[in-house]
Formats: structure tokens, C-alpha cells, sequence
DNA sequence: TATTATAGCGAACATTCGTTCTATGTCAAA
DNA sequence: TTTGACATAGAACGAATGTTCGCTATAATA
């Protein structure tokens, strides 16, 4: 959703980082002078500014000219995740790593063989009522529509289990080796050839006949789409 | 666990629904000014008045002098989800109703004034986090491959908001008075004609010349796919 | 009836709070 | 060096906000 933008002064972490700690403990944000007072510099006009810094990164949304108009966004909370130890997301939610992009034309990048959200700068939150099992997640964000006959969007998040073996029919992150091309589709072994089959039905099939060209990144399990 | 205490007086079970319903739209807890306008009681002693006996009673719990500092209790989440027919889902989670399907060619079954989880036999859980304001979300399940050009399969959900206007290029569920169809486009309002556009790039717009043909039904602001 | 407690109303006050303006210091690019 | 962008700093203004005081109305109780 949002790159790393420009780094973040120390101040201004600390801010970030206050902001969400005295929720925790208040119930409600800190204003701009509770704020100085906690990284001391009890000087308004300091905090306003880096305030605004903060919301052009996407890290807060503020609510002008109401006393203590702050709230973290999701990308706010992921920043803070990130360069914790551990800030456990509240029960019932998962946070699914966010582990790069997903283009035609370029591999996916696949995590290794254990992964956790060390190291991603983001993590999409979900209801883990939805996965039988949330441990091999990741998610990916795809780049360009090279996928539209996979009726899947630029900007579209895939949510992705982490296997390199699927059942015939499954839609699955496929990397073609002699094409150096990365599609998502639906896969079929076919006797010794494979079948990629486009999600969208009005679109003919691309048959593979050495099987071996196919390799399976990941299994696609659900597809998310925001739109603002 | 909790014995009746005091009958609270209608204006403060308000009160207390509003403390909850702005903090979960806004982030922060609401002004007493505030609460007076929501309660139709523009008169802050009043209010003071009544979040003291709300203090008593231990349904909140306040920090003297401080701008907003106004903070559910357990006991109070307690009061109103009794008082609530649905059951609050765990924090960090919201359920979505799911209302029903969307099909080209019928009507959207659009939620009247006031909807809750009341008459839904599905909900769509996910992290309220995602989204700013969830009180008027509301969910469909896409039925047949007729919108296959907004980038919609058959058995996606979408949420949606409940609105009448949308912004320019924003994608809405439409219904066609004249063609008697439902579609989802992005809508784009062009002096005295309208334009719906294909979310699929590589599909041409349809142009309505008479605006009240096209009645909003709500705005699209997500799309949800799973595979199994 | 008189008493008491509670809810509601209005005005005023002191503080808190967000914002704006100006000024200073720092660092990197031109 | 100069320039410009940026973080910091101080002061002041105006609006928002919580609180208090006085007052009225209603209902329950002695």
C-alpha cells in the first residue's frame, strides 16, 4: 500500500511509537502536548510538524482541528510490528506477510523454508476463522495486468499457501521456465502434458507438454481486491 | 456477574451506544459536546452529568480534565452487547452481513434505513482494521459470470457501502432502470450523461445520456475471492 | 404538604488544545 | 559559498473542551 517512503526521524518514530503505547494504556490518542511531554519537547509546533510527516507517510490519519483527532493506520501498526520483537495482533486476527510482488515476467519471490513477518515491511490482516491453517500463508501484490485473464487486478493482494504440489483444478502461482514468465492459473496434469487454464472461462487454455517447464510457487487461496 | 444497579435512563443507554459506535468510526472517544449533539442535547452539564452517573455504575471510566478521555469498561461492552439482539464479535474482528447475491438482471437487495447482523443468515469476518467506518457495510456474494468485465467471478463476495452518491471514478453497484440490470462499474458523472467504465481496462464504457436511468446502489470497497 | 433525589437546562469560566507565524540550526546539493 | 529542504524552537491566537454554579421540573417518599 505504501512503499517505505522516506525514513522516519528517530523523533519521529518515537511519536509513532507513543502514539499506539499511550492508546494501549489510555484508551484514547495522546494530544500534540502529551506527545511533547513524553519525547521531550514540550513544544506544539514540533509534534504538528512531525505529525504531518507521519500522515504523508500513511503511518497515522489525523482528524483536523480535533483534540486528539490520531489514529494509526494498518501500515502504522505494520511499521511498528516491524521493527518490534513481537506486537501480537489482537485474537482472531492473523497477520499475513506481505513479501513483495507478484509480475509477469519476473520469479516470485518465495519465502524460505521457514518465515515468519521478520523482514516484511508490511502484513495484511485477516479473520483466522477464514484458514484451516495460517502458518504457511504469505501474500503477495500484483504488479500490471498481465493477470486480467486470471481476472485479477493491479493492486489485487493474493493471498498464497506455500506448497510446491497442487490438486488438479487449483489455481496456482506458476512459474513457466522457458517462457520466464510467471502467471497465476488453474492447473491440470493431464497425462504428460499440463493444462494452465485462465480463471476466466471465456479464455482458452495454454497446454504445456513437458511438464517439467512447470513449477508450482504456491497455491493461491484467496484473492482481495480494496478499492478506496 | 453484574447486578442491574441503577435503571440507566434512556439518554444515557445513548450515550453509551455512542461512546462505542464513535469510537469505533473515528478512533478516539468522542467530545462531551459531541456526545450532546449525537443525543440531541447540545448542553455539556448534561452530558457531564449523565457519564458521571455512567462512571457510578461502572459502564465507563473517565480521566478528569482530559479532552476525550472517556474509556469503555469491561462491564460496559457487557451492557451493550446484552442490549444488543447481535453478539459483538471478538475486538479486532468485524462481522459483515452478508445480505444476500447480486445478479445481473435483479434487483441488489439493498439494506433499508437502519441494518444490522439482524436477518443475516451469513456473516463475512474481517479485521475491522481494514476498514474506517463499519457501520454500514454490508456483503453479497456475486452469482453468475456477467461481470466478468469488472473483474468479478462467480462466487466472489463483494462488501460494499451502503451510499446513494459515490465520487467520480468510484466503482458502484448500479441498476439500469431501462435495461433492468445490476452492474458493477466505475462511475463517472460527465455534465448532463453519465459513465460507467469497465474496471477491465480492455473493455470499452457504456454511456447512459439520462441520469436517472442509473440509481446507486452502493459503493464497492472490496472484492473477496477464495479458492479452495 | 414538605423533603429529597434525580434529570434537564443555561451561562460562564479556566484550561486544554490545534494551529499559525516567525526564527534558528543543520545538512546536502548546486 | 549559496541555496533549499527540513527538523527544531518559541510565542501567540482562537477554538474546542471539561467543569462549575445556579435554576427548574418531575417523581418518589415521609
Amino acid at each position: 500500500m505504501h512503499a517505505d517512503g522516506p525514513a522516519l526521524t528517530e523523533r519521529q518514530q518515537e511519536i509513532l511509537r507513543y502514539i499506539y503505547e499511550f492508546g494501549q494504556e489510555w484508551g484514547f490518542p495522546p494530544s500534540i502536548r502529551e506527545i511533547g511531554a513524553a519525547v521531550g519537547t514540550p513544544h506544539p509546533s514540533v509534534i504538528s510538524h512531525n505529525l504531518r510527516r507521519l500522515e504523508e507517510a500513511g503511518l497515522i490519519e489525523r482528524e483536523p482541528r480535533r483534540s486528539r483527532g490520531i489514529r494509526l493506520t494498518e501500515a502504522g501498526l505494520a511499521f511498528l510490528s516491524a521493527s518490534t520483537t513481537g506486537m501480537i495482533p489482537p485474537e482472531g486476527l492473523v497477520s499475513i506477510p506481505l513479501l513483495g510482488e507478484i509480475v509477469a515476467g519476473e520469479p516470485i519471490p518465495v519465502p524460505s523454508s521457514d518465515f515468519s513477518l521478520m523482514g516484511a515491511e508490511e502484513t495484511v490482516e485477516l479473520a483466522r476463522s477464514i484458514f484451516r491453517d495460517t502458518s504457511d500463508l504469505y501474500a503477495l501484490r500484483v504488479r500490471g495486468n498481465s493477470m486480467i485473464d486470471a481476472l485479477i487486478h493491479d493492486g489485487d493482494i493474493v493471498i498464497m499457501r506455500h506448497t510446491r504440489r497442487v490438486e488438479n483444478g487449483e489455481m496456482a502461482a506458476v512459474w513457466l521456465r522457458d517462457r520466464e514468465e510467471t502467471t497465476l492459473k488453474r492447473v491440470y496434469w493431464e497425462g504428460k502434458r499440463v493444462r494452465l487454464q485462465p480463471a476466466n472461462p471465456s479464455m482458452k487454455p495454454i497446454y504445456i507438454d513437458d511438464p517439467s517447464q512447470v513449477e508450482i510457487q504456491g497455491k493461491v487461496v484467496m484473492v482481495i481486491r480494496r478499492l478506496h
